[in-house]
DNA sequence: AACTATTTATAAGA
DNA sequence: TTCTTATAAATAGTT
């Protein structure tokens, strides 16, 4: 628009056309950074040359993604739908399963009766009756695993209890034995063999079968001492 | 750029950054559209402002989704993967809280208990019995309100019964009045009157309870025989 | 929103 | 493509 206006319209000559293209291009680009600066605006400009070159602009600190977000929020318009079609009804196709799902259980529940009939009804009172005898039964087979391995729990403290009676009652009779044969010996020996008993508990245990934790046998001691 | 040249950065100045924004945006539009006709060229430009308004240019023929097409096989950057990675999660997650839905109902149907501990079992059993409870008391309802539907059905019909022999009566008593008091009159009213008598039994015999069927006594004969 | 003095953009030519 | 330059267009500041 310099030494003589022009028309606005396609230019003919074709290298004309590609050199006002390429100026008009920059001045384009030139004037939305200036825009986007002086007004704190996002803008981004896509062209595709007739020779179907891709140029572009994006304002500083803004992304394409963001911008086509922003876009479809705002313009109402779905870019994305003709593109991930399937994907979408998957996504539908679950929601609705979903849907069915929740019913399923709210009716479970004893709840969204309304749309049942009788028979309906019934097969459902049938199934749920069926699946509590069936709870139930897993209930009590749980109880009952829980009880016996207490039972297990129990019996064994007895049999480590009478061990360790048994222990101290060998060790009274080598004591009396001691006293009555080696009377006025160092009791220091007497002692050391007390201590060995102790030791020889210990090692033994692991070996026998043993179904608490080994804390347990350890808070046991205090109770003899 | 007049009156004084100015800087390129952010106007201060609220009023002035307005209206700057909507005189070089409208420039920029229109030198948009002059290059797209002039280079015969596609251009998109789109513009938020910094009070987050959207103003978009699109040269002629030419669509959003066309140039974001080519955008993104020119530029080779993947426009839709963010937005299909969020479809993505949606859909994962959906399919998990499908998967817990699954389970749910299995373990109301009496399956997939074996993860469960004795105090989730005594929950599950309780609620599944208040909720047998509820389709009990539902199923209840519905039968009763059919069974009611059907009652009512049966008074209506009795009515009508009723309704319709006491028509037949008012006639007889009309017939008798005929009768008595014209004596040696034409025999065929005496007739009539016999016919509607018989009419009205049948009418009646569906409501008496019968017990037993016709075959059983044809049965019997020949062993008779 | 209109005006207008200037700055910018740019068509044509080199 | 780039530079030049005459001139059209855009627009900042004002009204």
């Amino acid at each position: 628009m310099t030494r003589g206006k022009i028309e606005i319209k396609r230019i003919e000559n074709s290298t004309n056309r590609q050199v006002t293209f390429s100026k008009r291009r920059n001045g384009l680009f030139k004037k939305a950074h200036e825009l986007s600066v002086l007004c704190d605006a996002k803008v981004s400009i896509i062209v595709i040359s007739g020779t179907d070159k891709l140029y572009d602009y994006i304002s500083p600190s803004t992304s394409i993604k963001q911008l086509l977000d922003l876009y479809q929020t705002k313009s109402g318009i779905d870019i994305w739908s003709s593109h991930n079609q399937k994907m979408e009804e998957t996504l539908n196709k679950l929601k609705d399963v979903n849907k069915n799902l929740r019913l399923e259980i709210r009716r479970r529940h004893g709840q969204s009766l309304n749309n049942m009939d009788f028979g309906e009804l019934c097969g459902l009172e049938q199934e749920m009756e069926s699946a509590v005898h069936a709870i139930r039964e897993r209930k009590y087979k749980t109880i009952s695993n829980q009880t016996e391995t207490t039972k297990r729990k129990h019996r064994n403290s007895i049999q480590v209890n009478k061990n360790l009676l048994r222990a101290l009652d060998a060790e009274e009779d080598d004591m009396s034995y001691q006293l009555y044969g080696n009377v006025g010996e160092d009791p220091v020996i007497g002692y050391c063999n007390e201590g060995s008993h102790l030791f020889a508990l210990r090692l033994q245990q692991p070996n026998q079968p043993n179904l608490h934790d080994g804390g347990s046998d350890i808070t046991t001691y205090p109770l003899l001492d």
